[in-house]
DNA sequence: CTGAAAGCGCTTACAG
DNA sequence: CTGAAAGCGCTTACAG
């Protein structure tokens, strides 16, 4: 570590601390030759204000952190991009703090940890879903907050409408004339997937269509909440061995679609297949999907994390988005063939 | 923000403050008691000791952090996953910092700031690559530092030998005759994309090929140093039209092999490609790749970061990959059909 | 334009 | 097992 203190620059500069901390804010009551030469030995020293002495004696940090339990999906990615690029309109430093569900600690304990220390302004939580006390414990704290995917009355929200986008989907096959209809589903308690569920069976209901709970096809394995091509790969596998009667294919994300469809390869058959999300590779693969504004969930996110931090007492306000239907080669029925 | 200080919680407790500090420290040496009583008072007031007094009287942080260009890359993703595991085997809390292109100051600005604020115990930067100046420059702070991805003979690190990789990629088409083989290169200037271009040269030369510049396809479109889906797209559009003599691609990357694919699809033509990664698609989709031990690069730059930081005087040590040929459907002559 | 001094909320020898 | 006090490296009124 770089050892130099605001002492160090001081001294070598024959000035007071003061004048020192003045040049490194930006504060315009230096003379510009004072502020010159500190900043000349600043620079040879290697000397910069360290982050722990500022957030202690200014009471803010100038940064805003992230928590979300899996960045690698594509999803987090692209609202990443929205909030980074709206946050060059303004002065803060940005970190993504990973919740971690391999660790001993649930994720309750892991935002109540990060959250309590106060190395952040603010927090955006995406994705992280909780039971309602811990809302209501989260929000005693009163900390500048919001919520990307997921929806609670105390909190700023950006979400996007599951029930509806499921429902489209679902719709959209139903339409075609197909009838029985699966559902590739994920980790069947989280709160989107609760949701999307729904869209689907409402759909059914709405149409005529009687609901077959065994249609709904749930992995053991929970790895990433189910969100992964091996999971759609062995649902779909299941699908063709046990299902035959099965038409078309719902599927909660994209990325088990892409599985599903290769499941489908490997067995030479070809049903209608529609997914949720539209990642990039999507549009390479032909595959319909439902597709959410995230990179503006992102923007909107953080425009409502300034505001809340400037104004702790603004209203508290909820966007929701309705996901659009993108209607591609595998999910056209002319264009379904082995 | 929760407002309570260690000050509040000692004096509802009628203790000192030294003695509230011990029992979030975990000393032993508070009475079962008062540790209780102090325990329950934090808990219905909220308190938890604050990062920034802590980090400012103890002089370490007990944190760790990334810094990396583009998080939104499977690369990234499995080298977080691997350092995150072996995290928990270690009491230090993680984050990821994202250097931001599209921001005003430029890598070394913002690798210099985050570094001189001392916000961590230690960094790890992955696919950070910079001048030779600057690496001098960051050494003199001599801040515990691991290098994934990049090789500097100043600090720890952990890569992967892109010239053999790319030269076993491209020898693997000519051992099944190829000859005129392109090559999809990502952004030029990268230090990995050097590596792989002198690789893919140096496969063709040792068989006697010539090298033909021509074939070696550059998108001028620089976004994330051009490893999309649009960039091996355009390219391998570029070749169809432009080189029909090619009978074999080289990719520098899965990502870009994937939008090729979809490219000789849409023309209805079918070439050798082998990309480079292995993707968890990359499986599904049959495409032959030169896959890196990402998960272990992590593991192994965490483990180094960390005995840096015991003890900062180590011998440097520097761990190199070989990349191991997966050969799959796409690059085998005699499944390659239109 | 500049300095002296108080204060930010903790930790940690030191003493008992 | 517990407390008084110094110190961590800054910022920021206040005074000049």
């Amino acid at each position: 570590m770089s050892t130099s203190t605001i002492y160090d620059i001081a001294k070598a500069a024959n000035v007071s601390i003061a004048t020192v901390s003045r040049v490194f804010n930006n504060s315009n009551s230096v003379s510009p030759k004072t502020k010159k030469k500190i900043m000349e030995i600043a620079g040879t020293m290697g000397y910069h204000p360290k982050a722990y002495a500022q957030g202690l004696a200014r009471r803010n940090s100038k940064m805003l952190m992230i928590l979300v339990p899996v960045i690698s999906n594509y999803f987090f990615m692209e609202v990443l991009a929205g909030i980074q690029d709206k946050l060059l309109e303004y002065d803060y430093d940005l970190n993504i703090h990973n919740l971690n569900s391999g660790n001993s600690s649930d994720i309750n304990d892991q935002v109540d940890y990060v959250v309590k220390r106060g190395l952040a302004d603010g927090y955006i939580l995406v994705s992280v879903h909780q039971q309602e006390a811990y809302w209501e414990q989260l929000k005693s704290y009163q900390i500048p907050l919001v919520l990307i995917d997921e929806y609670h009355p105390d909190f700023d929200s950006v979400s996007v409408d599951s029930v509806e986008g499921s429902y489209s989907a679902t719709k959209h096959l139903i339409d075609q004339g197909y009838r029985k209809i699966a559902l590739i589903s994920a980790n069947p308690s989280s709160k989107p997937m609760k949701d999307r569920r729904s869209g689907y069976k409402r759909a059914l209901e709405d149409n005529g269509v009687v609901v077959d709970d065994k249609l709904i096809i749930v992995d053991t394995n929970d790895y990433r909440d189910g969100f992964t091509e091996e999971n759609g790969y062995n649902s779909m596998l299941k699908i063709l061995k046990k299902h035959p009667e099965v038409d078309a294919v719902v599927c909660a994300s994209d990325i088990q679609a892409l599985g599903a469809i290769k499941a489908m390869q490997d067995e030479a058959k070809r049903l209608p297949i529609i997914g949720f999300d539209d990642l990039p590779i999507s549009k390479f693969l032909g595959l319909s999907t439902m597709k959410q504004p995230m990179y503006e969930m992102g923007t909107l996110a953080l425009e409502k994390l300034i505001q809340r931090i400037k104004r702790k007492d603004n209203l508290i306000s909820h966007t929701v988005f309705s996901p659009e239907l993108i209607k591609r080669e595998s999910s056209v029925a002319d264009s379904v063939t082995v």
